[in-house]
RNA sequence: GGUGCCAUAGCUCAGUUGGUAGAGCAAAGGACUGAAAAUCCUUGUGUCCCUAGUUCGAUUCUCGGUGGCACCA
């Protein structure tokens, strides 16, 4: 039986070092699962595989993208589905490692069959909210989908935007597209979840952007700033340089230094990494290990794998 | 050394005409089905610097002390 592994956790707990050791010993390619290092010139700032680490292993879904390019969870799981039935053909596991949780539950899940807006339905809602609020949207949803408007998170721009866009887009309401089932794979999965006492955590995390810095961040998000509207750079460590580079004031009417910069970056990767603890919690199919526990976790996969 | 101002939540501060207090930020918890490193929600007990006094009652008024800032010497 072919076997999908999967190394997940919140960002700066050493999936990349844990999953390339993993990769070697068990002769397995790198599925990665995460949105942000998909894109190609932003390497630094979204802890992407180094050069090195690429040839040792093969990955897929590293820098593969444009910055502009449009991309999101389902079309992730259906070029990460359509390559596991390449590769199982030569692999019996395969590895999939990343922080992304909406990427990661589609890829082992599945998510329901909508189609992808098009702009011309998008633009025109985007500048209604823009103009009107959210105010009279959220009433058109109530008349289009009543269901749903029930459900909703009324205060989460995203959440109403998007309801209406499928409204459109389909002619129907969006609660009856949305069924929620999880979607069988003819493979087994294994999650294995990766976690840290938090101080040692948030430890890493600021050692890391440090790094970071040390490494270029600064040129390379100064490289893409012509490009800041696009979604692909509203990413921490970017969005909080482009706000330096326009001199943004901080709460006390200052302009924001580099060191403000590298701060808030640091405190935004850190609440970004509970923010994935919160949502990988909740998934009692994940089995938790100690990043530093790899004698455990390749006698966990032997276990469950071979 | 003198005079004035300040001392309240981890930080910056507001406030109580005397009935033990509240904002922003930080921090923590949560939601999440096609932009998800996104987007959104919830959570505020702290010797109100210390001592003494006035008072039924002081964080609030008074005296003194301590620390900080400013000005004058």
């Amino acid at each position: 039986m072919k076997t999908l592994v999967v190394i997940l956790g919140p960002t700066g707990v050493g999936k990349t070092d844990l999953c390339l050791n993993l990769a070697v010993l068990f002769s397995s390619p790198i599925i990665s699962a995460d949105s942000r290092q998909m894109y190609a010139d932003i390497p630094i700032g979204t802890s992407a595989p180094k050069p090195d680490e690429l040839e040792r292993v093969r990955h897929y879904f590293v820098g593969n993208l444009d910055l502009d390019r449009y991309y999101s969870a389902a079309k992730y799981e259906e070029d990460a589905l359509t390559l596991t039935n390449t590769l199982f053909a030569e692999h019996d596991i395969l590895f999939a490692a990343g922080g992304s949780m909406m990427y990661i539950d589609a890829l082992c899940y599945g998510i329901d069959d909508l189609p992808t807006v098009t702009d011309d339905i998008r633009q025109p809602l985007a500048e209604r909210y823009r103009n009107e609020g959210l105010e009279p949207l959220l009433r058109e949803l109530k008349l289009l989908d009543p269901v749903y408007y029930r459900q909703v998170d009324m205060r989460n721009p995203k959440r109403v935007l998007h309801a209406l866009e499928i409204c459109y887009m389909t002619g129907r309401p969006y609660s009856e597209l949305r069924t929620g089932q999880t979607r069988q794979r003819p493979f087994n999965i294994l999650r294995i979840g990766l976690s840290r006492p938090r101080e040692e955590l948030y430890d890493r995390i600021n050692r890391r952007v440090d790094a970071m810095i040390g490494e270029g961040l600064v040129e390379e998000a100064r490289k893409v700033y012509p490009k800041k509207g696009l979604n692909s750079l509203n990413t921490v460590g970017y969005k909080e340089l482009f706000k330096y580079f326009d001199g943004e004031l901080t709460p006390d009417g200052q302009p924001w230094t580099l060191g403000y910069a590298i701060e808030k970056i640091k405190q935004n990767t850190r609440i970004y990494s509970r923010k994935q603890m919160t949502w990988f919690k909740r998934d009692t199919n994940t089995v938790w290990f100690h990043p530093d526990d790899t004698e455990a976790i390749i006698n966990y996969i032997k276990e469950k794998a071979c």
